[in-house]
DNA sequence: GTGTGTGAAACTTTTCACAGCA
DNA sequence: TGCTGTGAAAAGTTTCACACAC
């Protein structure tokens, strides 16, 4: 099999990396072990993990150290930068998590002077009108925009215009991009909103 | 129509509440132009909305207020609390976004003994032995875990063991929950990685 | 025997297309 | 005429079930 990957096994194979993490680097795992951690079924595994390329051995299961490679070098990483530092951007910008996927933030961005010049995890604000020279300078791959939602669209405009395909937006607006970009939206009120139907429909 | 509501429903009913918040109250929208702002088929609109039970008029459309109203009954709104009052947790604490859409962080709990007492947003950081009670107290319906991998699981477990339905889980990890638990995943890595997965293969 | 890889079946979700109502 | 509500078709996703390799 060696068609495109499907939407929805892309975004399963984080899932796996995470369960992968917690063996040992020299173990084996059958699919059936690998989707009981992951919470999925096993043909899906299987399925999944197949589009990389078969790295199974039959009667046996996956190389953990091999898959995980695999899975890393299918998913990259790449450098990032984020615009808005208040509340949430701060957070991000002090984020472990970033690094330890490989996720290299190279630059925080924002209006407020009082906020400019400031240290947040391993670099400085810098004013919102340097984002173009940097993303062009520092080959900026992905925009992060922690901003209100007002300023939200206007940012991923500049965004786009300076050459950046993915924006992973966590203002609470919907997103014109042009055609190209990709864009992911995270709204945690969102994800509350979710949760409460499920409660008040049970 | 008048079945049980789809999941992919229900995820996109807060997009169509963020997309009325645009338009002022005493006006009406038709599927076609709320679609092309969710940036969905306007069919899928209009399927999603009868499941709310048909509040458009035939050649008209859908009165804005009207919907909003419902879409906000159908989603509801509850208690909060945040477990981890790290880097992630204080920014959420301090987030605004979750009291302008009607839920109420009512607790905020860590370990850290260096924290407890802090003032974060509009509570005050209390110990994690003390969760329990205040989830049975102050009624607490969705848990937000922003507490460190390796804290995450125990975590999830407690609040399920004091009757939480829902948790709200932004540590990177699978969580293992009894049915009956409602579990969603914010993993921040995860999201820049399905984003680099489509910037290395285009 | 054991567990992968994968066609085929079942199910879910999206999109089309149009009847029917204001 | 204009736009909703919804069956029916199309597309996408999951699960089954088994041949086949180790």
């Amino acid at each position: 099999m060696k068609d495109v990957v499907p939407r929805v096994t892309v975004e399963r194979l984080p899932i796996y990396l995470l369960c992968l993490d917690e063996l040992p680097d020299s173990d084996w795992i059958s699919s059936d072990r690998l989707a009981a951690m992951a919470g999925v079924n096993s043909a899906q595994v299987r399925k999944d993990l197949s589009y990389l390329g078969s790295y199974g051995v039959r009667g046996v299961g996956y190389d953990v150290d091999h898959l995980r490679q695999n899975i890393e070098r299918e998913l990259g990483s790449c450098t990032v930068a984020i615009v808005g530092a208040g509340n949430l951007g701060a957070a991000l910008a002090n984020y472990p998590g970033f690094g330890e996927k490989g996720f290299d933030v190279v630059g925080v961005f924002d209006d407020d002077a009082a906020k400019v010049g400031t240290r947040l995890g391993s670099v400085v604000v810098e004013p919102a009108s340097d984002l173009e020279e940097a993303i062009e300078e520092r080959a900026i791959a992905i925009g992060i925009i922690a901003t209100p939602a007002h300023a939200a669209q206007e940012v991923a405009e500049r965004l786009a215009a300076a050459g950046v395909q993915s924006i992973l937006n966590f203002a609470p607006v919907v997103l014109r991009v042009p055609s190209g970009v990709e864009v992911r939206r995270v709204d945690l009120s969102t994800e509350l909103q979710i949760l409460s139907f499920y409660l008040q429909h049970s």
